[in-house]
DNA sequence: GGCATTGACAATGTATGCATTAAAAAATAC
DNA sequence: GTATTTTTTAATGCATACATTGTCAATGCC
């Protein structure tokens, strides 16, 4: 009954090892065995392989000859990669943004994603919190109007995603983060398309740079 | 013999289809059917199916239910978006392999390309040429020292080749191009990040103006 | 005791067969 | 002649079986 059930095995198992790898449950450098996944996911083999071939296409596991599958850890050298891209990508579509000219009626699910990360932070749900600011970079890209671009800040956020889950409870507050989202926001209402690369960039390397300050400090290697 | 002989059939037909792809065999947009691709490769329908979900996931292809697999056409609005890319992602790498401060030792290969281009230019070798421009550009993006770059810039490129083989010939000789070479590499070898950036930004935004003006002068729709 | 060789094992890579199901074709009604 | 339903066809999705091959261990040699 759900709207969105997907009807193949191979979906189903794409999205089941999606989450099983986001959760921890299947935890950063481990191996695991076809078979032994495919029992878990309750199907056989071939659905399983082939997703675990996408995944791997993906870059979020290694299928290695005779040795298993397996789950790739993300290191902070790893995250600084990343970010890099975020930060070029998403500007440039935060300036593209503003130049397109929305109407105000246009950007109002980034404005509810600002509001809603207000909202979270005041209730100290800093899990609610990191889904809108999900919400937010989405929207903006979005916005950005390029469709590859949409893609690869997709892909990236996923290793993002699993990074967030090891450092979401240590990391400082984000206080900070909402005024930069805001003064992107105005600036692409405003059609200011230089303040708003300027200030989503800004936004980014902060961001990185606590990030990375982060996994240092905390030696975290593997994710 | 040959060193590098893929050893499973899964990634036999994973280059075997690339180069189908690629070399127009398989004409964008035209539908087939895994049985008749994997008679074609010389094997079975479930490595050519691997293939082709890993291919899918790469935008080259698209699997439709029961309709066959269609070859993904490349509009001169995907062009448009994947040039936004390079441009940004390959002129962030400049920059990074500016501040690397490599030795001129160590940028030999790119000066080699950049050479080779110019020979290539010389005997009026169009093919010869594109190669090393594609040797330069793929150089240029591993001194930038950012792998996920390096992937994203390699997925892209996949898509530029099919262009290129329709445009190559209509396109008026790149001589331009090669100053421009010439202008990131000084850059580079003298540790000028701002320059090195701004050269490569200039040198891909021209490159993206001439094959959009190409694509939609001759209304080359699905390529 | 250490190292190399051989052999068993087991996981993967691939082929094949079958059930499902969508698309095309045919037949019927209007 | 057209539209609708039924039938047929065939391509895919998946399960399963088998062959291949790397890994690990045990054995024998030095």
């Amino acid at each position: 009954m759900t709207r969105t059930e997907p009807q193949s095995n191979y979906q189903r198992a794409l999205i089941g090892l999606r989450e099983l790898i986001f959760s921890g449950e299947l935890t950063a450098g481990s191996d695991h065995l076809e078979t032994e996944l495919a029992e878990r996911m309750g199907m056989s083999r071939t659905p399983v392989r082939e997703a675990l071939l996408t995944l791997e296409s993906q870059g979020l596991v290694k299928v290695r000859p005779r040795r298993g599958v397996r789950i790739v850890p993300v290191s902070a050298e790893d995250m600084r990669e990343i970010y890099e891209v975020l930060t070029e990508l998403e500007s440039l579509a935060a300036e593209n943004a503003a130049r397109a000219g929305y109407h105000e009626t246009e950007l109002v699910a980034l404005a509810n994603a600002i509001d809603a990360m207000d909202m979270a932070l005041k209730q100290q749900d800093l899990v609610a919190w990191a889904a809108a600011d999900e919400r937010f970079h989405a929207e903006l890209v979005r916005l950005g109007g390029n469709t590859r671009i949409e893609t690869i800040v997709d892909r990236m956020q996923d290793q993002v995603r699993r990074a967030r889950a090891s450092t979401l409870y240590i990391r400082p507050k984000p206080l900070q983060s909402n005024e930069d989202h805001r003064a992107v926001y105005r600036a692409i209402r405003e059609g200011n398309a230089t303040s708003a690369r300027a200030r989503h960039r800004a936004h980014r390397q902060e961001a990185k740079a606590t990030l990375i300050a982060l996994l240092d400090k905390h030696q975290l290697k593997g994710l």
